[in-house]
Order: C-alpha cells, then structure tokens, then sequence
DNA sequence: TAGATTGTTAATCGATTAACAATC
DNA sequence: TAGATTGTTAATCGATTAACAATC
C-alpha cells in the first residue's frame, strides 16, 4: 500500500465505495462502469475513478471494474484484512450497545475486554466477555497487544484515560467522549461527536 | 438568520466551536481573541472569523468577542435555542444507548415515544417512555408533531421504514442504520454510520 | 473491428489563509 | 493615544470535474 498523502477527504468515501460494492456482489453484480457506480451513488464518475486510481488501476479500460476484486481491494486499502484487537472503556449503554455489535467482530474487530469504574457493572457478561475493573486496563492492554481502544466514558475522565493509553502504547482511539483528546502524532484518533452529529441536523432543519 | 449559502463545511465545525465556548464560559472566561481561540482549538484564526462572519459580526475590533454571547449566538444558529420533539425507532441497544443520553434532553430534544417492531421490546421503560409498537408510530408521529426520527433498526428495513416517516412529514432522520436513505431534498438526512468510522480508524492505524 | 471505458491531464471550482485597513 | 483585533479582500491552496487519448 503506497498510501502516503491520500488525503482525508478520499479516506471519507472508500468506506462507502465498500458498502456499495458489497451491496452489488451481495446481488450477484460481477462488473460496474464508473459511471454505473456514479449514478448509484450519486457521486460523479470522474471521482470514482480519481479516488481509486490513488491506490492503484483496479478496472479494466473498456470493461470497467470486477465487483468482486474491487471490494476485496478496498477492505485491504482499508485494513479490514487484517484482525484488530480491541477494548471497550465504559460500559454504560453505549458502551454496551457498541460491544453487542456483531459486524464489527465479522470484519475482525475483536473486543477483547470491556472496562469499567462502576463497580456494579464489573463481573458483568457482555456477549462473551466480562465487565473488567479500569485497575485492569493497563495490564490488559500490555499483556494483550490491543490496538485500539473505544473510549465511551465522561468527558471529564476521558483525557486522563486517553494520556494513560498512549503510555499502554494504543495505536487508535475510537473517541466517543464530547471532548478533543490530545494525543501523539502517531495514535490515531477516530472522533464520533454525538451530540455534534445531533446539532448539525438541527440547523439543517431551520430554513 | 440569513444563513442560505453556508458550506457544510463551515456547518460541520460550528458545534465545535459551541463545545469550547461554553466550556470557556464555564470556566469563567468572559472575553476570547480570534487568535487565543484559534491556539486553543488548532485551527487558523482566519477561519475562525471568516466563518463566524458567515451569520454577522459577533467581535468587537480591538477587544474580541464576548464568550458568553458568542455561545448564545452559535446556540441560535444552530437551532438549540428551539425544542424539538423526537421518535426513537427500532429499541435495541443503540436506540436504548441513544434514549437513555440525558444530554439530549438538556438541548431540547425530546423523546416523544420509542417504537419497535419485536413484541418482546414492547411495553419495555426506558427513562420514562414506554416502547410502542411499530403500527402505532404513523398516528403517533402525526398526532405529536414530531420533528425528528432516529433510525436505529437494521438497514433492511430502514428504507421502508423512512418511506413512511416522509408521508408522515417528518422533517429530519438522524440515521444510524448502514444504508443511504432516499428521501425528497426538504427532508434531512444526518447520517451517523459508525462501521464506516471504523473502517477510517483502521485505515488511519496501517502506516 | 467498433464500442466502451479506463487512467490521467488540464480546467474549474471552492475553501482556506495571509494580510491589512478600519476602528474600538 | 497606542495597542489590539476585527471584518474582509485578495492570494493561495487543494479538491473536483470535464475531457480525451489510450486501449481492451
């Protein structure tokens, strides 16, 4: 993957290609023009063919592009080849409503731990893994070789936290806390502002 | 508000800023530069007043902008100075994560009702609605004006299920289901699709 | 072959930023 | 007043798109 300077603005839009092409192959599509996907999508033909060309010529001059292959290709540009090993911080609602998803576990996501302060929810069962106590964590982390951690708790512990798995050397946070964490250059954070996503709706209502 | 031509880009950083003023207010700070701002959130000061100039001129030359006004400003902007009145569709663990966030609440939006279709569900409290049943959620949405629908129920049904919200005359769908909903331009559309930011953090890790 | 469609360049469009006159 | 900082213009930067030669 020579996936150097794509900018975010591509990154933004290969998860959905994925989602379509899944869709087609799922529907026994075998093989798409640009301009087929273009007008599924809505999007133009030119920018399929743009932002696929950063990772490589995946289609075939005259025919167009294998369903199939594409979206194999997309999951590796992706990373979703490659097994991710993960824990859930915070086990309230959202919390337990992101480690119930089975489709992140299919597209080898594996939570491996769920943690929390609360010792009422500590010994509790979520799918298959058991609520730990956050002395754990860090132990867990480092013994386990996790990646990524899914942050859902207060804003007010969430950059303490955050400080303390980048020491446990997390390569990703999934962030869900309503605050910006600061962090090294070199872990990735994936913010989901709720509450933002919410506001934005709202002033798209009001003309 | 004579916000016709704003980018969805500026839109998209709006809450944002919402979020640092009001904690700066909360922190007793009554008066901010575009430049001391700027440092703070990690962005140019030029945009910061270039987009807040998009909905007039909140500074004062020589001193700054007022926080505490700004914030109120912002708020307007954004529609959180309005109530408005929410359905919650589909009473899994997202919609119950979703139902039970009291901040939600806080900012006018208010659970009216939460509906699903698993009989198992119904009847079910969660804070202090009880779910209902899906064949009961076109009166319900007619009857109580509501303004907004949160789709948490699984993308095969999703489609289906925000064909009926727009002959209702819903005005916006916040959708978290894993599919692009075709709707008629005057009604929104929030997308919050969590497996696609995922995928961004796995493709973000590998490099 | 004729038709179709890619990969890629050049043109366009839009968003960001530097700079500064106006002015509190 | 002198210093600070806005609102806004003009310049820059980057992303999108139209167009088309190459070619399967």
């Amino acid at each position: 993957m020579d996936n150097i300077n794509i900018s975010q603005a591509v990154i933004q839009r290969l998860p959905r290609y994925y989602r379509y092409l899944g869709e087609l192959n799922d529907e026994g599509v075998s093989r798409i023009s640009s301009r087929e996907l273009s007008e599924l999508m809505h999007v133009t033909a030119s920018q399929i063919r743009a932002d696929l060309n950063h990772f490589g010529g995946f289609g075939q001059v005259g025919y167009g592009y294998n369903v199939r292959n594409l979206y194999d290709e997309i999951g590796k540009i992706l990373g979703l080849d490659e097994n991710h090993k993960l824990v859930v911080i915070g086990a309230g609602h959202l919390g337990q409503a992101l480690s119930n998803y089975v489709n992140f576990e299919r597209r080898g996501f594996h939570i491996m731990g769920i943690f929390d302060i609360d010792p009422d929810l500590v010994g509790k069962k979520i799918r298959d893994v058991y609520v730990s106590p956050m002395n754990e964590l860090e132990s867990f982390i480092r013994n386990n070789d996790v990646d990524i951690a899914v942050l859902t708790i207060p804003k007010t512990s969430a950059v303490e936290v955050a400080k303390t798995l980048v020491n446990c050397g997390i390569k990703a946070i999934w962030n869900f806390a309503h605050v910006d964490l600061p962090v090294p250059y070199d872990v990735i954070v994936e913010n989901v502002h709720l509450s933002e996503s919410l506001m934005r709706l709202s002033y798209n209502i009001k003309r």
